[in-house]
DNA sequence: TTAGCCATGTCCAACATTCGCGAAGTCGCA
DNA sequence: TGCGACTTCGCGAATGTTGGACATGGCTAA
């Protein structure tokens, strides 16, 4: 409870004296350096920061608003946020929105009271009116978005994974949604309908399962394909966790990945390349999109006019065992 | 950028009738009530709880250590923390100290200085001298461990997965270890050992593979097995990645998990239940542990004296499809 | 000698808020 | 009317730090 009065006192300088010492040490001599350093030993003197946030009027803390911390990805990208601020001297304020728009909105309070001096959003939902003013970065989100975003290309993306399990000859291709009004599920099924079309396949309706982007979603997508009176040959999925959840159902009812049904993902998180089979899904830079939106908040908090800035990142397609030609090609 | 002296003179009272309309309403009649609320509408005021928490001398944040924010375990933990930290009006500050000690202190720091009034540390090994006077909470720890801790009996579920595999008929059972120091190899090490003594067993040190928690480390460590004469029956894993990583491992080269080679792991992470075959593991109390240790921490801070509070939380033992009894029981 | 520079000290303002104290006003009751 | 109790509110202080304005005294170079 050592504050810097005492610290002055003890090192028989004035407060100013201690203050510079601290904050700009070249314009103290390294005799009173010294021997402020050796008070602040002396006292335990520990600086008092939140007084110096004050004073500063910035809190050196940034919100990182994510939808679910237990998805991998986004426990990624937030490790990668999280590294860069602890390099930049800024603190994560960790805000699981759990989809909610209530919760969310009092993580944006933080904001506009003081307590954070930014917001990075891991979510494709752009958010209401009140973001006007305070330094706002989505990342992971969707073309569209206004303001400052780092993203990928989400359609070129699932329009190349539908290329892909076309040209291996499958010609009844399912996939499993988000839910119907996320901009992701929005993007990403008209990826798909491009690559359909480019093909000269028609779009089914009845080939669209809606999940959640979770594992258990994803297995009753995967079910709700066994009713139809033909089953798709190969389904692509919009997250890894509906794929490996897919995987799960498909094969649990007798069916074999690839050789009978090729499955893809999106993200290419950590545990799709150990699953059984190994995943072939779309890589995204989880960590390339983390370090990229904290150095642009960080901009932008410094005053960069940076509004329009949209980074589209590549993405890397990895093939791995879970696709393969149909079973019994057409040709 | 308005502050509370513009909203006085907008509502004609003086800075501390504001203040307390805000804070202690029941205090202010309801005529001033009215004339401060409106003047806060016209003026669009927030307060600034950076000067608030200044002079509270409180920051109402905690920082949570996590050695690895990807393991889904950790993120578990950390979403009850966040949820509950969010209901008491607390922030969470994320520090994910990647094992370094360097980074650990970077946020001990923080608690120093005034920018966190706690911290709850989701890793076995006890901090430095340096933690003496901080409200701090040792969550997922160990035996052993000093000061304030949320666990689980490590020793005895352990013992008791492996009493599982013997009940089943095994005799040769192999043990997948986190590094050699970590307190949580150290506590599960000896649970397998009480359980050999108490079979009867003797305890063979090339049965142990030395792990790190990583799915990666659990491939390594079931290729070391593959260098025995013999191949255990049975491999127990100190956490699930690593046992997913093991079976994958065993998968690749042939083997049949259950039915040649039976594989356990400890946590029950979501992709456990899913995995081919679903994972017979200890399921820890995660949303619990995240929840107790955040009321723990509040109260710490609060100013009660909980110091030895040590509080073990029941584990459930999951049975799936991992486990089964040994390809050639002796009997 | 003097101008200029450097390190330091002194003093005060500023940041936004809360709290203790006391003043002013209101009400009821004798 | 007088008095005490209570409510409501304003004033000033305090919180820890930084930074600017300005003075001081010692030093060097011109």
């Amino acid at each position: 409870m050592s504050n810097i009065r005492e610290v002055a006192h003890a090192a028989g300088v004035s407060v100013a004296t201690v203050s510079r010492a601290l904050t700009s040490p070249e314009k103290v001599s390294e005799e009173s350096l010294k021997k402020v350093h050796d008070a602040i030993q002396a006292v335990g003197y520990r600086p008092n920061l939140l007084a110096r946030n004050f004073r500063a009027a910035k809190s050196f803390a940034v919100v990182v608003l994510v939808p679910d911390i237990t998805n991998p990805f986004f426990s990624q990208v937030i490790q990668a946020i999280e590294d860069r601020a602890q390099q930049k001297g800024y603190a994560v304020l960790l805000g699981d929105t759990r989809e909610t728009s209530k919760r969310e909105q009092e993580y944006v309070n933080r904001v506009e009271t003081r307590l954070a001096d930014g917001v990075i959003q891991l979510r494709p939902q752009s958010m209401s009116a009140s973001t006007q003013n305070i330094p706002w970065v989505n990342a992971c989100g969707c073309e569209g978005t206004p303001g400052p975003s780092i993203r990928v290309d989400n359609i070129a993306a699932t329009k190349a994974i539908v290329d892909y399990l076309i040209s291996l000859g499958h010609e009844r291709v399912g996939i499993i949604s988000g839910l119907k009004d996320n901009p992701h599920t929005i993007d990403r099924l008209q990826g798909y309908k491009e690559s359909l079309a480019a093909a000269g396949l028609v779009f089914e309706k009845e080939l669209v399962a809606e999940g959640d982007f979770t594992m258990w979603s994803g297995q009753n997508a995967a079910k709700q394909f066994f009713q139809l009176t033909q089953m798709p040959s190969a389904i692509c999925c919009m997250n890894d966790e509906m794929a490996l959840g897919a995987i799960q159902t498909l094969k649990a009812r007798g069916l074999r990945v690839p050789e009978d049904i090729s499955v893809t993902g999106f993200d290419d998180i950590n545990y799709a390349k150990y699953w059984d089979p190994a995943l072939t899904t779309m890589a995204q830079p989880a960590e390339e999109i983390g370090k990229l939106a904290m150095d642009l908040l960080l901009r932008i908090i410094e005053g960069e006019d940076l509004s329009k800035t949209q980074m589209v990142l590549p993405t890397e397609f990895v093939i791995r065992r879970s696709t393969c030609p149909p079973p019994h090609p057409r040709s």
